[in-house]
DNA sequence: CTGCATGCAAATCGTTTGCAGTTGA
DNA sequence: TCAACTGCAAACGATTTGCATGCAG
């Protein structure tokens, strides 16, 4: 978890504004006008088929790069619920997601979001406070259709 | 992700209600004791490392194991967030929580669960809204103090 | 040219599982 | 008694990394 603090602290020197510049590749521009066309939150490995359609040589490795970098420029997000495989967003904007319980998918959520909960909570913690998510469980349509053991 | 539901749907048979019996082990017992009585969500790892304090034989993959039955047994909860390790909690009551961006380290956060919020989804929503959970994101005081960079 | 990005394979991390022996009801 | 539980080590799936090469600026 802090393995990435650790290193950078390590390093011999660390000037504030070194900056990375960041080319850009044939392989991270297909990479995310994929994710921004759909709206399925792809795992890395789905995306990555995605993507072959375009770019058949790209290995799963860029992608996974690739992805790093788009949550790190705050040009993508990465989706962690309870499970195990993590998954995509292409949609930046504040928005909420539900779960299915049974098939792991993941939609959005037409409900605008609470405003304010941060500073709500700003005030009696001590805490920096700076986001919330909200997710929801359920069982999609798909799965109810099938008695919820799709 | 679905693994365990094509096994259980290649099983011979699955009669409704073969429930397993549990019995409670020494190393469960132990488990879900040092769960309840700290409040840091730890890892399964953390985890481990206070249960050997009381049973120094315990391994690893027993508390993995018990963990997984207990919550399936609802006396825990599995958390999850955009990380890699997942976190457990002995606290089965609804509750928020909020995770430091920069250490990792999830608490409790104090405020009150936001009512109805699944049945104003499911109104306009095919799917079945269960529950719902939510997580801030900020920097803990102990970051903070040291810069953001702990 | 320069160094960021790539493909590949090997390595790593968290978690699960097979097995033979142990233990709780 | 006997199924559930354990420790151990090997297996596993998802993600990361080292290295030699490719390619954008």
């Amino acid at each position: 978890m802090s393995k990435m603090r650790i290193i950078t602290s390590m390093k011999k020197k660390a000037p504030k504004t070194t900056k990375k510049i960041r080319k850009v590749s044939r392989q991270r521009k297909a990479t995310l006008e994929q994710l921004k066309n759909v709206t399925t939150h792809p795992t890395a490995e789905e995306l990555h088929e995605l993507v072959q359609k375009c770019v058949p040589r790209i290995s799963l490795a860029t992608v996974y790069r690739n992805l790093q970098l788009l949550v790190r420029d705050g040009l993508a997000m990465k989706l962690a619920g309870p499970g195990t495989e993590a998954r995509y967003d292409g949609n930046v904007e504040p928005h909420y997601h539900i779960r299915c319980r049974s098939c792991g998918r993941v939609e959005d959520v037409d409900m605008k979001t609470i405003s304010n909960l941060e500073s709500r909570l700003q005030e009696e913690s001590s805490w920096l406070v700076e986001s919330h998510r909200v997710e929801f469980d359920g069982i999609c349509p798909t799965c109810l259709s099938m008695g919820g053991k799709c």
